[in-house]
DNA sequence: ATGGATAATAACTATATACATATTATCCGA
DNA sequence: TCGGATAATATGTATATAGTTATTATCCAT
């Protein structure tokens, strides 16, 4: 598989990778600096910055201007995981998606949602339940706020038709947010949900989405039991 | 935050985003070539090239040679996630690390284990069952299979010296791996060694790690309750 | 020694130019 | 109409060159 590269940039990446891994240049050494590989490897400057460049971004090297290059000390591996609509993800297992609305309501967030949206006392905010089905069994099922100072559009949308996340993704430019993951036990109403037992063990996501700011939306999609979140080192 | 770029080709690149979150152009929508684009902006093409490249990788846009750019039609939001070893996750947390070794035995692994490991009936193995802590409170064990024949030299490491993790890091040059996140149901195993109680929700990381088409290590984490993994959008 | 100006350095950015490559569109003959 | 050769095109890669910027090292005066 490696040394499959027809580019020089590619050629020049997975030297440098190899002589990393093979601790030829070791955690914490400075490697020569671009011109010096770009003539040992005969090519242009610009050319080993490209692969230099990208070995960084990865966290594999550390790059300061003039203090140069050197491997990392404490590799940490990233591992880029995406985060597709639930529809894409249940469509792309071959099953077939459909959701629906569990309850909604317009409402000011209780307390403890609150703190998550940033919101003053008082505020108005969308409040909505939805389950999301592969081939008729339930595959997550969402807990969603929707600031609607931020998007009063919201108040008036149809998610019967259209999911939630959907429509945000699509309706609303959004500028960056957090998410995270957790483990849950799911609890009596959790499993009436999704149909499994009470007592197992869940995967949760906690997402928030900001704009401007603002809080969108913040929600949590607690999946099925057995549900894995895959990623490539 | 936004605007504050010294560089043509950040400047570049926040105007398409902007563009994109406005939809200006909208999802399927195929974006000015990047000539033209050159043109507007008043730049190169090659910086052009370079904001577009970085936004390609970022999932926001489809690029195909001929056929153009366009904006991706399914956005599935990108989490990095960086997974760093555990003495420094604990240790930036502002605690204090300790590790002890459970059990370390040489053997055959069961059946089970065995496909994740790729290993032929036989075959020997490390086993190595290893709690983490962080200010004297557990705060992961793992459940971990070394391949002998891949990393002879694990035989006779002393682990409770250096954890596995990081030996493994350090000495043994690797190429891949999958990492899977999982939640599970604490077992009476679990809880006694985590010291939590039975039925709690915790996250499971299940690892994999490659090296010339051999299965390196495969390795279970199991956190402590309320541990959360968190990521930037 | 200490601090501050100055020089040296290595990465960062940008440009023009050129060629490579993948893909689409077109055209032509069977 | 179908298939295959051919042309057109937008992105991908590579180069030489030049200027920018952050950081370190040095040197000098206090």
């Amino acid at each position: 598989m490696r040394g499959a590269e027809i580019n020089t940039w590619q050629a020049v990446q997975t030297e440098v990778l190899r002589r990393i891994r093979a601790h030829i240049w070791r955690p914490g050494d400075a490697i020569p600096h671009e011109e010096a590989l770009a003539e040992e490897f005969g090519c242009a400057r610009a050319t080993v910055n490209r692969a230099l460049r990208q070995l960084a971004e990865d966290g594999l090297l550390d790059r300061r201007r003039k203090a140069g290059t050197r491997v990392t000390l404490n590799p940490s591996r990233k591992a880029k995981l995406d985060i597709p609509v639930l529809r894409v993800e249940i469509e792309s297992k071959g099953m077939r998606y459909f959701h629906e609305i569990v309850s909604r309501e317009v409402a000011a967030p209780p307390l403890a949602a609150r703190a998550r949206l940033q919101a003053k006392p008082g505020e108005e905010h969308l409040h909505l339940v939805a389950l999301h089905m592969g081939d008729d069994a339930p595959y997550v099922y969402e807990d969603r706020w929707i600031n609607l100072a931020a998007v009063p559009k919201a108040r008036k949308v149809d998610f019967t038709a259209i999911s939630a996340n959907e429509w945000l993704v699509r309706n609303v430019p959004f500028e960056g947010g957090e998410i995270a993951f957790s483990a849950v036990v799911a609890t009596k109403r959790d499993a009436a949900i999704l149909r499994c037992a009470q007592g197992d063990g869940l995967m949760a996501i906690d997402r928030i989405t900001r704009r401007a700011g603002q809080v969108v939306t913040a929600v949590r999609q607690t999946f099925k039991p057995g549900y894995q979140l895959q990623a490539q080192l």
